[in-house]
DNA sequence: TATTACTTTCAATAATATTTGAAAGTTTAA
DNA sequence: TTAAACTTTCAAATATTATTGAAAGTAATA
């Protein structure tokens, strides 16, 4: 395999694990493009390489910028936009975890807050069950969303090899 | 809010969260289904509930078994099977990781590996990056296999105890 | 063995998500 | 101003994924 296999191997395995966890194949592909090149790329550039068009490029920077993954660079008597990505792994980790926090977890811990006050004077087991598992589903969330902020505030060496430690 | 819109608001929650994260959302609503059931549903049970059809309930319930999140039970004396949901959230979260993790991470890691091994005299800061980038995201992913490792071995208090004092 | 009571399969269909591309919008500079 | 060089928008087209349902398969029982 030479570079620009390798780069088409790294593009599309990319691409497909990013849908499989819900997360455009477009998007994950430009992330990658991105990752790889020396230097911020144009529209025009990232259209080229990933034959995509120009909609599909702007939209899925917007979403990558959106996401704070990608920013914009205004070269110097320039007229066109540039794309740089934020190349440092655990960095990209962190925010890729604060923003599904805010935009899934949040908005699920509202739900269960609201679930949590159904009261049902009735002591039919599927109440007591359905009450149970919105419990235990809210808890478990919670625990989840303090971890990651755990993990948003800590540093990297620092976090895995404390994970690491534990089970020594 | 009434148990019955309570239940509906939690199908229906659950299973939109869950095709953001990749998941079929039919399989998702099953396995909420399945929770908050105090008895083990049969097919026909599942079927009523969600208004799907049998093909898309018989595939989607094997779909949980394979991920060892439900299981077949037989009541003696009746020809028709049950299923049953693991009802606790860390033993769920656990078969969840170790799936996805035998599924995705280990695969991408291959192609990690082949990746790695591509050699180019060249000193085109395009090969160097490239190079860079795939180290990066082989040296993350391996950490984050071996942290999924710690979860699955560890107990719940333990885990969550463990990650909130490393921020103390 | 034949019948009944189920479960599984899968080609056709429907639903959802993504992509295109041309038109409209914006900014810069002559 | 106007034109040129860009970026953004979004309705329509396409691609992908999920669902249906009827037929085929299987196993238990009469």
């Amino acid at each position: 395999m030479n570079f620009v296999e390798g780069k088409q191997e790294l593009l599309s395995t990319w691409g497909t694990l990013a849908t499989q966890w819900g997360i455009n194949r477009t998007m994950a592909q430009i992330h990658a493009l991105l990752l790889i090149s020396p230097e911020p790329l144009s529209a025009e550039e990232i259209m080229e390489e990933l034959s995509i068009s120009r909609g599909n490029a702007n939209m899925n920077i917007r979403e990558l910028m959106s996401w704070d993954l990608v920013k914009k660079i205004l070269k110097p008597g320039e007229r066109k936009e540039f794309f740089e990505a934020e190349k440092d792994m655990y960095e990209i980790f962190k925010r890729v975890a604060r923003e599904r926090k805010r935009r899934e977890i949040e908005p699920l811990l509202k739900v269960f807050d609201q679930l949590s006050k159904i009261e049902d004077e009735n002591s039919d087991p599927k109440v007591v069950q359905f009450q149970k598992t919105v419990k235990n589903m809210s808890d478990f969330v919670t625990n989840a969303n303090k971890t990651i902020d755990t993990v948003i505030k800590a540093d990297e060496n620092w976090f895995f090899s404390s994970i690491f430690k534990l089970m020594k």
